[in-house]
DNA sequence: CTGAAAGCGCTTACAG
DNA sequence: CTGAAAGCGCTTACAG
């Protein structure tokens, strides 16, 4: 019915072989039979089937991504990037939500495996002990974005958390502020939560600032957990006039928090974000964060990735350079007015 | 290196047509050799491998997911959607990013075919005859999402634009007010732009109101164009007290305009916009929308495409019910303060 | 420049 | 209950 390899080469009087050869540009044939085949394929309406390829070649220029969470801002731009750099090096992918569930992640290794992926993007996630056991001898590259190792056999890309936070904070101490806090996200996250507390808390020792726990809110990254952690912030402790929080989903709750209760950003309360998602120009007055440069983290990510597996070696790791977006929720406090 | 069937075969002492009935729950076989086999499966960490099965029995379990655009909350929650409910059927989902753009459509389309997919979910795009002269010969089911065609071999799941706007003006109406106009996406879009208008038109004309040309402004959907479309409005006419926005995106855009020109929401100008993606929820104040039930539309056309996959027919369309979410950007003028 | 043949790792009648 | 063998649609030495 639908025609193969072989019905072509017998339309065109020529071998299987011959066809394979002209269909992946290889040498070895006239002209002529060039345009013989051609023609047969075109008659037929032949494609080929890239399954009996990948059987053969064991290649399926495919990649799986695996993301706790699919449906927000941060993961699908990361998705863009990544799809669009991979599609342009002729790769699919195969996108698996795992819910920040393990036995997902597990399952869905599994199919990966079985589907013989040619390589393995893990996003925000940390690479567990049973992950690892998992791909060890699945023997295909594996590079993490937005999240970090020691394990050497695989690299990750993202922005330096610590040293992103030191930076938010010393902008806000730049500003002439004095009284900050801070609004983390999950309390203990190895990537995004501890590194991001621990920059806060760098730049205040810096300058000469102490480190208050009660000055520390956690929530969990997300819009609804802003505004709790706001709250919180100004029961535990008076006199704040700066808030670094760790993502622009909770600086955006948090400043919802304010507006309900009649408090004023920047003039009373300034604020500034983490990740410069799109959301961060859209509200108002419009957020001043951090900007992590999400298709290019997927970018990046997709690159040294396709690397991996079309020279067989490992890249090194690679920290994409971050900086801060001025924007309208930070007070200048060295201005007098 | 790896093991296969024949590996396991060997070490169990069985054939490999014993192995792969045991592998795929077949009957035929003693418990004594079952448990033979199983073991030397774990004891060499056999796996599949699915690509050989694919070429055998002609089935991927894989679906394709054509996108106009990845990165933005709409496409996302669809994705979500769309590929929790394949994966619940074991099936895997290839995304592709088009960019709304021809070209590369036809480009996935082609390497969709060779990777062999089980079928294809158009997502926001119409058919063009080119698209569909290549699905032609492809044979495999394709459905469309947030989309629609009149052509029956394809079926769609979607929201009733039309009656959605139409519901959107008569909630503004029902409110008091009389003043109304239109910030509808793309001009002449046929799917989400068009019918958006029309459903609004009628709602004005069933309330005895007129439709004024003057009182349409057309954006592109995004954020960037709702401010614009506002701006011309208030220059085109006088005395607009409520707009109905085609996107949650323009109405946002709306209200940073209003809110930068000191026009209050909702004391002077009313805002209800459309879609609500969470960015509704996240703004101050709360935007009143109409909700598209995202999740939901990504998996009901995954589960109508897998359907259609499995069973080799073909299903009716689906229009889902949509609602509006009331919330604190529509003004009630039936009500003396 | 070209073809016959083995093989990629499975599944599935068919025969016993 | 079990196995030998053909076949899925390709690629790739090998030989000429």
């Amino acid at each position: 019915m639908i025609p193969t390899i072989r019905d072509v080469a017998k339309k065109a009087n020529v071998s299987v072989a011959t066809v394979s050869r002209i269909l992946n540009g290889l040498t070895g044939y006239s002209d002529k039979t060039k345009q013989k085949v051609l023609s047969a394929i075109e008659e037929m309406g032949y494609h080929p089937n890239a399954v009996a390829r990948s059987l053969n070649i064991r290649r399926t220029q495919t990649i799986g991504v695996l993301f706790p969470a699919v449906s927000n801002e941060f993961s699908s731009a990361l998705l863009h990037g990544i799809e669009e750099y991979a599609h342009s090096c002729n790769y699919s992918v195969l996108v698996c939500n795992t819910s920040v569930d393990g036995n997902r992640t597990m399952r869905y290794l599994q199919v990966l495996r079985e589907k013989q992926v040619d390589g393995l993007l893990f996003v925000s996630e940390t690479l567990q002990e049973e992950y690892i056991k998992a791909l060890e001898p699945m023997r295909v590259p594996v590079v993490l974005v937005a999240s970090e190792t020691d394990d050497p056999r695989y690299p990750f890309v993202k922005v330096d958390d610590r040293k992103a936070a030191y930076d938010a904070a010393c902008y806000l101490i730049g500003k002439g502020h004095t009284e900050l806090a801070m609004i983390s996200g999950t309390r203990g996250d190895p990537i995004a939560g501890t590194p991001r507390v621990e920059g806060y808390r760098q730049a205040l020792l810096a300058h000469g600032l102490s480190f208050r726990e009660e000055r520390v809110a956690y929530g969990d990254f997300f819009y609804e957990s802003g505004a709790a952690a706001l709250e919180t912030l100004l029961k535990q402790s008076k006199g704040i006039t700066a808030v670094f929080a760790a993502s622009d989903e909770m600086a955006v709750g948090a400043m919802n928090y304010a507006s309900r209760h009649g408090i004023h950003v920047p003039e009373e309360l300034s604020i500034i974000g983490y990740d410069n998602i799109r959301l961060a120009g859209m509200i108002h007055p419009p957020l001043t964060t951090v900007n992590q440069p999400l298709l290019e983290l997927g970018q990046t990510a997709a690159g040294k990735l396709i690397t991996m597996i079309e020279t067989g070696s490992t890249v090194p790791s690679r920290m994409i350079p971050h900086h801060i977006v001025e924007r309208q929720t930070v007070r200048d406090m060295t201005i007098r007015i």
